[in-house]
DNA sequence: CCCGGTGAATGAAAGGTTTCAATTGAGCTG
DNA sequence: CAGCTCAATTGAAACCTTTCATTCACCGGG
């Protein structure tokens, strides 16, 4: 047992003075323990717990040349979209005895910069990121110097990098057919800003659903946000209760469930009732969507696979010697429940 | 530029020759750049920039003995409040150049003693820890073995470990206070299980509050949960609903924000009116509780502040010579909203 | 002209691990 | 018992950085 004052740290080679073999055959029972007798091992583990031995992974990294962990950058730590990707991230590296660096790049382009920066110093085996943006050229530089990247719930044109999403155009087309069906002719779509690829891809598949329905696309109403927040949906809210009633639409697709959420809380607030005189679809089917006041209707995304997904296409980059890149798009699927159905 | 096939990786060496000067010189450049003539540091950074040179991270953390990470292991990845401490830890880290580590333990024993290993392993300069069990003997150990730890949003009989908390018992009494205020006398407690701490000294609160107002506190009434989710909360409701109308509490007390939610949504769709049939109160004050149809009363916790002050003290502790330990107890603010005024 | 001083650059050593070619020793065959 | 095999063990080298004592070159003062 150390003595709690100074701590010089014990190495293989205290060990193997203890056990009195070379350090050689410490190094053995740890990664090669087939190759030592039985008497050795349990003489070397024994002094290893004695002096309360632990491995120093820098020094293994060192001359490994590279490290047993991931990084994973991601884009709002408090959007549960993205802890639930984190998770499945994490399932897939625990399963291959890796470990992972969660990052919060906070959408910041600098912070995401510094924090790319800090994992290749790192020598992380791979980084998956949702990037701020997609076009960033450090995401080219990163793996031409060695480090494989993969993009998380975006795609990119060029076919440098694997890359996992969802189909939003799809899950757009899922909510509106929905709404049509259940005979709404006079939508809305809320959601912005449209700098976002996610916004704009769903409000296209809104955009397609009406199309196919014979309805004329230029019937959507459209209320642009300047966030994806509980706050900017209750200000969507007020909004569309100021329409005059003829323009007024009788259902609204929401780009994501914190809108909803916040459209949802509004209309109780002004006795609009959902979904008699207004019907709401969100997207995401965060956990809160079910657990509101009127349970929200949303298009659901596998979150979870999104990141054990992106984890495995890592792997099997850093593994693979001659490597094609790979894009997966999951398919979205719609969740019915009271706020759509009356 | 490297040519993409073959990565060996560019060292301080490669550099050194490129620019034509010794190796330790490309180190001061990089290290004490005032020791380094103009000219030479310009042609160094020229040949670390046309090789792409970057920073072994592994080799600085060997020589030096420690790494410039620090390790957070936090109870629930899914819960927002867990990411918010982390978020408060995550700015104070950043604040002194060091990176950070997070780790979901999902509550699990095994899953916890792993990262904790692999933190050690690491020589993570500390770790800050929300552990399922506060008295887990490796909490001990860490620290004797040279790796100061950090308890958080839990405290500790011995004077062990620096440690941060919220003051539960004061929140549970700010909650029945208020309620007691608003002339209830038939009140509700709904938490559990009771193995976990902050549920025992929420209600310990709730049991004060009513003692000071003269009521007794027998007439408290318990509704035991199996956790602290939406889920649960629905339930609880159900049971509340099923008293008997004489002996039925027309407020409750939720041990936290998730319960009360649950409890809400059970209440909404049962045609109970919140607050005039029943006031609610939760603990928390997530972001989801002021977003609910019925915005929630609910005792707000100093979060990203809990998480800040954790990683400041861990930062002292790694830095003083003759440290002692400290536990720091925050005060909870009760934060009123719809549903408990009428 | 020499000396001391100063600013800049050098090169070896250290840090802990893993790998691998080399060595040892025991057991077996002929 | 010589020669061989095989398993177990050894020890040195390499991974890349930082530090620090040393060296070098140059300048001004005596």
């Amino acid at each position: 047992m150390v003595a709690s004052g100074e701590h010089r740290a014990v190495s293989v080679r205290d060990v193997a003075a203890l056990a009195k073999v070379s350090l050689g055959t410490v190094s053995n029972v740890l990664n090669h323990p087939e190759a030592v007798s039985a008497a050795t091992q349990a003489r070397v583990q024994a002094a290893m717990a004695e002096l309360g031995f632990v491995r120093n992974e820098s020094a293994r990294q060192l001359r490994a040349g590279r490290s047993r962990t991931l990084g994973y950058v991601m884009l709002d730590g408090s959007n549960p979209f993205f802890t639930d990707v984190a998770r499945g991230i994490e399932e897939e590296a625990e399963a291959n005895d890796l470990s992972l660096y969660m990052c919060n790049s906070d959408n910041r382009a600098e912070r995401e910069l510094s924090y790319l920066s800090r994992l290749e110093q790192q020598r992380v085996q791979g980084i998956l990121i949702t990037p701020s943006d997609a076009n960033a050229p450090i995401l080219d530089e990163l793996p031409r110097r060695g480090t494989p990247l993969v993009i998380v719930d975006r795609t990119r044109e060029a076919d440098t990098h694997c890359s996992v999403a969802v189909d939003d155009v799809l899950g757009g087309e899922l909510a509106v057919d929905h709404l049509v069906e259940l005979g709404h002719e006079r939508i809305a779509f809320v959601g912005g800003p449209t700098s976002i690829g996610q916004v704009r891809e769903r409000r296209e598949g809104a955009f397609k659903a009406l199309a196919k329905a014979g309805l004329d696309p230029d019937r959507l109403v459209e209320v642009e946000t300047n966030g994806l927040t509980v706050a900017e949906g209750r200000g969507a809210g007020e909004r569309l209760a100021g329409l005059p009633v003829r323009g007024r639409p009788s259902a609204v697709f929401c780009a994501n469930d914190l809108l909803a959420l916040g459209l949802l809380q509004q209309c109780v607030s002004m006795r609009i009732r959902v979904p008699e005189d207004l019907a709401i679809v969100g997207y995401d089917d965060i956990e809160f969507a079910s657990a509101a006041a009127v349970p929200l209707t949303s298009v659901r995304q596998p979150r979870r696979q999104l990141g054990r997904t992106a984890a495995a296409l890592l792997l099997r980059e850093t593994r693979d010697r001659d490597h094609r890149h790979e894009k997966v798009l999951f398919t979205p699927e719609l969740v019915v429940r009271r706020s759509t159905r009356s």
